[in-house]
DNA sequence: GTTCTTGATATGAACATTCATTATAAACTA
DNA sequence: TAGTTTATAATGAATGTTCATATCAAGAAC
């Protein structure tokens, strides 16, 4: 029993060794630019275990993503229940992203930029995905509630999420030099004149 | 002399099928999914063409690329020469980027939305082009006239074409239905709002 | 306690395939 | 004639995948 227990750490931490190079390489040379030997050699373990692990290319890719997605929709999931307003749960998501952006850089690179469908074809479009889709709830209930302007929804969660999403389509293509966070109050400022019913409370500006 | 002419012609012919066969095969399949052989075959020509004419797999894609942007940098300009405050120009190149989504769905696509780093290592990256400067140089402008808010150019430039190129994006990922010259009117009045110092003109809601 | 057996996993050289590129000769064009 | 296109085949490097073997932990037999 504590010998099995023992065996299934080993056995995750390679797995997460895995994950983690193929993650780093992944978001430094794109997916066709990885092999597996490099995904081999940059996590220190075998090709075998590649295989006996996920089964391929594809799978590792596929692994990864699922489990950055989950990762995203607990990020969601986590805002949702802990702001009440769309104003302010909206505020949220972008102050993580942004804060992601500088601490999880390679996450939210093949989450965001990566092109899933090129190399996960049978996947949805990562914009079906739980945590998208939770994001749209998000909006539609704020329009619901009066608290975001009456709008075509996908009108408004690109007004709400867009500029922040350039900003860190942006930094992750080195062209800002300053932490996102640094421009969060700005943004957001800006960004919910756009779409709130009321303006930013005075706390936050 | 008139030979000759004849000659680039044909020349010239057989190049832009090239290139429209790899823009086609690039967009549906994705770069790497498009082998030489793929593009000899779509664009009826053979693999020695392509070779002549180019040099190679890579080569192709420069070639197409510059020609994208080229043509990109064109109608950036003519809206710049054509429009004279920053609202009409900024304006006018959401909506000519919008007609562009939906009639020349695979040159946005290809521009917009192609990861050109990771098949074009030696490109600089695509927000560095010309035409993507152009763009924030007219925010800029539009910034020193009074005309916009005075705030950080990288926060202006995301704001006010963020929501649009976010648009832009769930459309050609299939998410919207209706074409998006439809939410224009509606994008836009929300878009300026966040970066304009003076409404929306009443002839354009 | 020592040795043997077992099951699960790791290993990495070998294999098979893909595919960019080159080569060649015949047909075509100016 | 000289240059280009075509059609086809050949080449070889890159790389995804397989599999026989090695490793090792945990019990079983003695």
């Amino acid at each position: 029993m504590r010998a099995n227990r023992k065996k299934a750490l080993r056995n995750q931490l390679i797995r997460d060794d895995i994950l983690d190079a193929a993650l780093h390489l992944y978001t430094r040379d794109g997916y066709f630019n990885t092999s597996i030997h490099d995904i081999q050699r940059e996590a220190g373990v075998s090709i075998g275990s590649i295989y006996n692990n996920f089964g391929g290319k594809e799978a590792v890719a596929k692994a990864l993503y699922g489990q950055l997605v989950g990762h995203m929709e607990n990020v969601v999931d986590a805002i949702a229940s802990k702001h009440a307003t769309a104003h302010n749960r909206c505020r949220a998501v972008v102050e993580v992203l942004f804060d992601m952006t500088e601490r999880e850089t390679e996450t939210v690179g093949f989450i965001l930029n990566a092109k899933h469908k090129e190399f996960l074809p049978d996947e949805p479009p990562i914009c079906s995905s739980q945590p998208f889709v939770k994001l749209r709830d998000m909006i539609q209930a704020g329009i619901d509630a009066g608290q975001m302007r009456p709008m075509d929804p996908w009108v408004a969660a690109a007004c709400t999420f867009g500029p922040a999403l350039r900003m860190i389509q942006l930094r992750l293509d080195g062209m800002i030099a300053a932490p996102l966070p640094d421009y969060l109050d700005e943004l957001w400022l800006h960004s919910w004149r756009t779409v709130g019913v009321d303006p930013v409370p005075e706390d936050l500006r």
